[in-house]
DNA sequence: GTTGATTGGGCTAGTCTCAGACCATTGAGG
DNA sequence: CCTCAATGGTCTGAGACTAGCCCAATCAAC
């Protein structure tokens, strides 16, 4: 056996259907893919757009809303509107987040999103923006420098993830929204200091900077140097 | 609505556990990870690491048995065995090849497949590597230098590969897996010619040199180079 | 008000998938 | 030759999942 089976002989799926529509939105809803307030798409179109029956989307949704996550509309104008909001972030839980999800996991996360958004910004540094892109990068940088405390998470995923999506490659996207799904709740623990903001502000900008000089090297660099800061906070915070 | 909802409402399943199931252990033969005349891991063994029934699974093996991929033997010492050996490599499909999965997926697949892979060598040659780890490193890469016609590409796969699992993110390696799945049938339509392999080698010995150097940069610049090699010579025989 | 479009709620028949048990075949070792 | 462990082959009952249909509620527009 020349190479390790074990890569490719892979579960071929995660879990039911139920179990993995429920992860899937409820990630949506954390993430702010969909804010506080706005609906999820219609039950018919959403069933297609996952690839599941109805019957099945529904008892997830029912699942979220006995949660506490949604608050279900029926009639025109109805809908499953997000009722979560994200919780204050603080340090409490992040003992207890990492233990969940196990240190040898946690490591390979990071590993994992270091990798893909690095690739991800150099890729979009290399290729030629629209006006339209250039002008959406920026809005995004400026959206998230004036955001809230209540805002920020969602608006720094936004951020990330729109560079992914710039570069018009699903897949990269793809991976991208999935590395930071899996540090998302690591994310949140993680108490926002002032200087630490400061620090995120400034790197953003840079990253920014990079990708619209086209400069696939400096890009590459200011992430990697955005994201070693993350990880030297939670290892910070960890010890 | 701040961010693209496409990326994280995409579809929970791929289809049913069946297709899924037969087209995981076709990449898996076609990739060589069973080689010809090995066989697959008992029925029992194979439908635990695929997290499906056995009865699925049969049903997956028996039709690539009808389609000539594998002969099932049974009684104590039977099981699945690789039948399939891998088509000489020629020009005529590669338009065809193209066709089937469209220009934008391409694009996609190589984009992603630069990311990820420059991401793993870089990784790679930021950790510490064990003597065991070097070793294996520098065995596969001295396998494939001596590798023949026949073995060839199942062995540049498993050299890829084995820079993606050295990094010890099973994501990583997965990433990259999944990666190399999507551009094979391309590249097994690429003809081998002598100045191309040779230009493989010389890469492929920068790569293994930068890694075992734990000089990052060079690790990165030498996989984009040989990747780059690839993608242009793809796009020499498209145009 | 009445209407009509939109949306969630619910039902049914049929298919897919599963876990587990038992049967059939093979071949090495005694 | 016989035995027995390992392996594929088969069946069954239960549960998950689906497609399609119709009902019920809501609210803007008329």
């Amino acid at each position: 056996m020349t190479m390790n089976p074990l890569t490719m002989l892979r579960p071929v799926r995660a879990g039911n259907a139920f179990e993995e529509t429920v992860e899937r939105l409820l990630q949506a809803i954390k993430l702010g893919v969909v804010g506080p307030g706005e609906k999820l798409p219609p039950e018919r179109e959403l069933a297609v757009q996952l690839g599941i029956s109805r019957v099945t989307l529904r008892e997830a949704i029912r699942a979220l809303q006995e949660a506490g996550y949604l608050d279900v509309r029926r009639g025109r104008y109805g809908g499953a509107f997000v009722t979560y909001v994200p919780p204050p972030p603080g340090q409490g839980d992040l003992r207890k987040a990492v233990a969940d999800m196990g240190l040898a996991d946690l490591s390979d996360a990071l590993t994992f999103r270091m990798a893909v958004e690095c690739g991800a910004a150099e890729v979009l540094a290399t290729s030629e923006l629209t006006d339209e892109q250039q002008a959406l990068l920026r809005r995004r940088l400026s959206e998230l420098n004036e955001a809230g405390v209540e805002d920020y998470r969602r608006l720094d995923t936004a951020f990330h993830l729109s560079i992914a999506e710039l570069t018009g490659s699903p897949l990269l996207a793809t991976a991208c929204a999935d590395a930071r799904l899996r540090v998302s709740d690591l994310l949140n623990a993680i108490p926002m200091l002032h200087v630490n903001l400061e620090h995120a502000a400034v790197q953003h900008q840079a990253i920014v900077a990079a990708i619209l000089a086209g400069d696939p090297d400096a890009a590459r660099r200011a992430v990697a140097e955005h994201l070693e800061g993350t990880a030297a906070l939670l290892r910070a915070f960890l010890s």
